[in-house]
DNA sequence: GATGAATGAGACTTCATTCAT
DNA sequence: GATGAATGAAGTCTCATTCAT
């Protein structure tokens, strides 16, 4: 529906996924609004890629438009073409990344089995759409700059946290019903289900130079301890 | 009772600063050097005290000096005489902040415990030395701050982090020795037994307007999970 | 009736432009090069317009070509196809809508009355070339950007302002020789007669909210202040 | 008592008045805050100064701070420490320089004089007071700025230009109830009496080069058309 | 040592003007 | 001719840092 929906339904903030052919805007034959307008969606994504970037590496307020100008290859006027101003193209940054991210929360939540199955859906989820994507970089963003922007951390909250929570617990609660062990607890606490998902996106981004840390592995440990030693995915 | 709350109560930030006389220059009728010494000392930690504040407020980059000499009490050319600049100022909070944390650990290291009550025992330190201070807000700062001043991160993990890891993984290394339960992954990654305690430091700077997050009981919750119900501390 | 009033209802800026039925341009076997260039001058007609609407409200500096291009229905482009820059632009317009006055002042300077009534055929003539016209506003932004635009201020007073005076002076100098009150006087100073008038301008435009002024009743009062009561048109 | 009313009581603002020997800074003895203070007032007056003088040249919207500084011998941020922003500039500029004019003109209202009298006075006072002075630029720049800074003729009108009405009707009024020929009019109209104060300050900034205009005999000439002739101050 | 006024580099943002379509 | 997306120069404003007092 909305540009952003575009923006995640093709995966383009998946690493290295050349997705679509994007259409260069360069040629004689067609019709005009198409091209202008395919040519302004690549470079809108152009300017949030580049954004995600400054923004990841220097926070909010120490990234330079300037940069992201030069960094989307497009002059610094051109942002103010696409986004209001710096914060709303945090912003819409923010929204644009993890919007599609609940649909596929919602589309996980129906089935019924056992906590340790939801468990590991959960983490390979995290693996596969948070922790493999540039999503890993959102999340830092809100972390770091949640405090400054609260309109962000109640985005966050409400349209994918809040959602997930309540999914989840909806699955556990039937879990306990039928005593599974750790569905009770998990059901008032499922952060913990996804605390080493967040200790794995600060880790890598602070300490990854120190000690490398495997993630898979990390996460399968992390399953391990609350259920005990199995097979994971 | 901790070193931790002299720190708070008496607002001293440096580990072991006896004082030190802080030779002042330009002086005729200088009153006794360890008053003034002691007078410096106070003002560098009101200046201290004061850049928490705003840096946790703000973040280190929109954070206005301005703002912290207010806050302290002091003029803006004030700072000048206790720290190089921002960025010095900056650091030397963090390092203010963490620098006692690490005799604790190594107080903690030396005794041969099972798994569980270890692992009491760290919990029982975060929510002491971590959760109930402003170290809370430090390790905010350095999560959120962090991949902008490598230095930071560096001092971190060398002089916190790694030590705290170092002697988990010692004693986890003997209780596994014994076989038992979870050692051996814990000491893979033990990461894993504070991964709800940073969960708890970000929710509650984050969502606690929306959904309120009761640390004890949470942390709790994570022993039981991975040992099994049992009475905590 | 007169030609300014033919300007205003018709849209018509330039002094002698016959009608005009606008066509659309896009298209292969274009019609007549005539259509085409009414065509051409109603778009012109159209920037002008706008151009004054939006120099009026906001001034020169501060009006935006992006908005007088949305007033006059065009792109932004379009205003650089019929005018060289925003200055040029500017410029032409105070041409466009002062230049007819110019035939119309001679032609009344030619008689020779007694000097009351030809103040009131000034008085008059004012009031309805100027004062109930958008002319009014030009003279406005004449005052207003003049002093930035030296070669606006010698048009509007080689070609206006000197020509008004020196038939004015003409007649009076008549008058003078007749003796007649106050024919010697206005000779040395004709601008006493428009004094009001520009009064009149510039308070409708400052302080219309607050006190309302009969402009009419004004020029009255003035024509009576110098000639004694009478009645006037 | 308010730093304006000191800036027009010692009537800085007339062209070349050397006024009081304003205090340099740089002396050895002086109480600090004192000479803080004044080397402050003093270079708020400069800035004053220096943005007349601009937004005299160039309008609002076009005058540079840069320029404004560089004409104060200041920098471009130190504007900002004694001004919110440009519009304030803007604003306290106009009400520092016409504050003052108040009190002159209630002082005058008191005395009850012939029509001709007063109005002479009135005349004596435009041109002492305005047309010699900087005022008459704010007053330019209020006819070209006003639409644009509602406030600014609010204040304007208000604060000036209706008490010097009330005041002059009032003694109109008695003048009226003698039956002095004019009176009545200029009750109605009294803007008729400094409508040729308003055209010379216009033509002196807009065609002097072309046409010079002694103010004074305009001045003289428009009372001599009022009141018959006579001697004027 | 302490102050806080002053500085000026640098960031955000606007908008006249251009030019490929 | 017409369009409007793109450009980038230029202006406002902030704030870390300096320095005379």
């Amino acid at each position: 529906m909305t540009d952003q929906s575009v923006i995640i339904r093709n995966s383009q903030w998946r690493a290295a996924t050349p997705a679509k052919p994007r259409r260069v805007s360069r040629q004689k034959n067609a019709r005009r609004p198409a091209v202008r307008a395919a040519a302004g969606e690549a470079r809108r994504q152009a300017i949030l890629t580049a954004a995600l970037d400054e923004f990841s590496a220097a926070g909010f307020a120490a990234a330079r438009l300037d940069d992201v100008a030069r960094r989307a290859g497009v002059a610094k006027g051109t942002i103010y073409l696409y986004f209001r101003d710096k914060e709303a193209l945090f912003q819409e940054l923010i929204r644009a990344v993890l919007g599609p991210l609940i649909t596929q929360f919602e589309a996980a939540a129906g089935r019924d089995v056992p906590v340790r199955v939801m468990a590991e859906e959960i983490v390979a989820l995290f693996e596969r759409e948070i922790y493999a994507t540039r999503r890993k970089d959102v999340i830092r963003l809100i972390i770091a700059e949640g405090p400054r922007f609260p309109k962000l951390a109640a985005f966050y909250y409400t349209e994918v946290l809040s959602k997930l929570i309540v999914a989840a617990r909806a699955r556990l609660a039937r879990a306990a019903e039928r005593r599974e062990p750790g569905a009770e607890t998990l059901m008032r606490f499922p952060q913990l289900l996804v605390a080493p998902g967040l200790v794995a996106i600060l880790w890598s981004s602070l300490f990854e130079r120190f000690e490398p840390l495997d993630v898979s592995a990390l996460m399968r440990a992390h399953l391990d301890l609350m259920f005990g030693a199995g097979r994971n995915t």
